[in-house]
DNA sequence: CGCTATGTTGACTAACATCAATCGTCGTGG
DNA sequence: CCACGACGATTGATGTTAGTCAACATAGCG
């Protein structure tokens, strides 16, 4: 109780290999691409190769709600009918297309093929959840500090100092985390001057100096860790 | 883009007739019963007869988040495996419980059986994306006016004028639409002097004279209707 | 009949959205 | 190679909304 779930950590390639032998070829998204609506019915199952996607609803007046980012390793559009939400290609994409009547026909064959798929939707709607929880109830500097930390625990590409990179913009993040650009902005701001993250150039960033578990028992950061030590309270 | 999409109104409990070839039997929770928890492992799928159940998970700090509220004929716990969320009775509930095995076991025989559990888990996608979206970008006002809209279209049990009960409490509206339950109970007076809802003895309420699609140009509350007159356009 | 849970109302405050202006970077085309 | 334009990031000033705290009312239940 009281402990935010942090996604675990990483792309697990092995276990969806499973469905590789049902038919599947590869596809490759440009950036903002839509790879598919939100209503529209779909028989296609994508797992990531590289690249990342968003899931997204558009909300009230134009609006865009993001409801989860998705890294390499990951499936999604795993439940065969109308699509509950949009997808589109945060960077470059490439994915393989799996047809869902190719799986069924594999699953009746072969058992443990709808697992993956499965826990793809499970995890998504476990995330959901969890992401409106911290939405309601954390301050924009935790949910940042949240967004981080489950970023870092995500993207596997890092550069030789350990640096890790945004592949989305201020934007897609607020789109997100349910915050304009601008807080967005001064937020990171403040958890860098805190000590909770360092950033370098644009869009690159690593957690403080201390392991993950312990950034926010580092740093001074008097108001900060107010409501935000909960958050990491593992 | 740009409407507020409403659940399909009422029940079918028709469409899942199918699965109750599986084996099943009858379950009573209390009020309050907690059905099943966050994390556990779940091998049995509910669907509703009677009562309302409560979706949620715990964040942070003690805090609680609904994430969705279940009426008769719906399906719940749909996904084996680990629960992503965990159900609590709101109200004294009468449900009909199905072993997962028996139902997998049923599929092989006959098709359509899981249909309707994936819609179930679609259904429940959709809803929590839409929930997301309407916390983040519509004020208390407008977030409860669509509550008040979306139980009028649940909530199929009304008295001879029309009324129809809140199953639930100020605070799990307040738990569900990211607000407290003093602004849940502010705003629900305010929708009343609008003329939009009109409330009798402590929790029963129907939607304003005009039908339910005119409620927003009916009224003359004047501030309410600025960003409120988005979420009925349908 | 009292206790507890829930609902209501008021005053105050802080956090974040909004608007606006500026800067930096990248990509394109002359 | 440089100029231009578009997009994203940054910073500042200001206002509104809803959370918080507190007190009280009411209903339900034993």
């Amino acid at each position: 109780m009281g402990e935010v779930m942090l996604p675990k950590g990483g792309a697990m390639p092995e276990q969806s290999l499973i469905i590789d032998d049902a038919r599947h070829w590869p596809v490759r998204f440009r950036k903002n691409k839509i790879i598919f609506h939100v209503g529209e019915f779909g028989d296609t199952v994508y797992k990531i190769n590289k690249g990342c996607v968003r899931l997204q609803v558009n909300g009230v007046g134009g609006s865009r709600q993001i409801v989860a980012f998705l890294f390499p390793g990951e499936l999604f559009g795993c439940l065969p009918g109308v699509r509950s939400t949009a997808a589109e290609a945060v960077t470059i994409v490439d994915a393989e297309a799996y047809s869902i009547s190719s799986l069924i026909e594999l699953n009746e064959k072969k058992h443990g093929v709808a697992e993956p798929l499965i826990d793809a939707e499970s995890d998504l709607e476990a995330s959901l959840a969890q992401l409106v929880a911290n939405i309601v109830h954390l301050p924009a500097l935790g949910r940042l500090l949240w967004f981080c930390r489950w970023l870092y625990c995500k993207v596997r590409e890092r550069d030789i100092s350990g640096f890790i990179e945004f592949p989305m913009s201020h934007r897609d993040i607020g789109d997100y985390l349910g915050l304009n650009a601008e807080t967005v902005s001064r937020g990171l701001k403040e958890l860098e001057n805190g000590g909770l993250i360092t950033r370098r150039g644009r869009q690159a960033f690593i957690l403080g100096g201390a392991p993950i578990r312990d950034c926010a028992s580092t740093g001074g950061a008097t108001r900060t860790t107010k409501r935000l030590s909960v958050v990491s309270e593992t």
